[in-house]
DNA sequence: ATTTAACATCGTAATATTGCAATAATACAA
DNA sequence: TTGTATTATTGCAATATTACGATGTTAAAT
């Protein structure tokens, strides 16, 4: 196989997992924390920051905006990419909110 | 290639990466819930609980036992698998201590 | 209109992940 | 010791992911 098996699990389930894919893999990390970090937010900067080829970035990118982190602005010629605080914020909080009921010990 | 390029990035985000890669597959956030649920946590029972065949549990035990999430009682002829809490939270921390740097709006 | 710069998409190779059947290993029970 | 129940490991097929070169696309600049 391979494909995960997506409809023997909960809604709540599927999407915690589906925001972890997000930061699962560090290109995604390391583009979150510099878009972040920015004032305005160009991808070829992040293509000097990190030693990646520019299609590579864009793939990354293209995954982090469909989880809905992203809001782009054209802004001149260059892209704009900024962080969509709210949609980063609910991952924080169904992330806790599941770490929270499931770090109760069992043992 | 396929594989990741590790060594471009700081420890601290390969961390990060690494974290999210456990909860990154609904079998395993689904493990760790009903890991959590239980006072004996056996792997059969999980089986039984997930539509999964035991093999495929077992790899995913695995992969939550390698982070360093499960701490492994012998109880008789099964084995009680139980949530490393203190474990847990750290990653849970550092989760936070990543999201809580990176939310902050660029534009 | 042509060029240039920034980013996206396509195609493809290499590698990783997922899932399971078959089998092995382990521990208890009879 | 022989069975039985539980979990691990192996081997393999199917699919997903990662990475990048080549090529499109778009918009401003000349």
């Amino acid at each position: 196989m391979g494909a995960s098996k997506l409809d023997i699990y909960t809604d709540e389930i599927n999407q915690i997992a589906a925001i972890a894919k997000v930061f699962s893999h560090p290109a995604r990390v390391a583009i979150l924390q510099y878009i972040s970090s920015r004032d305005s937010c160009i991808c070829n900067d992040i293509v000097d920051e990190i030693q990646l080829a520019q299609p590579t970035i864009s793939q990354h990118l293209k995954v982090i905006n469909e989880a809905g982190l992203l809001k782009g602005n054209y802004e001149g010629k260059s892209i704009c990419y900024c962080l969509n605080v709210d949609r980063f914020q609910e991952f924080q909080e169904l992330l806790n909110s599941y770490m929270n009921r499931t770090k109760s010990n069992c043992c």
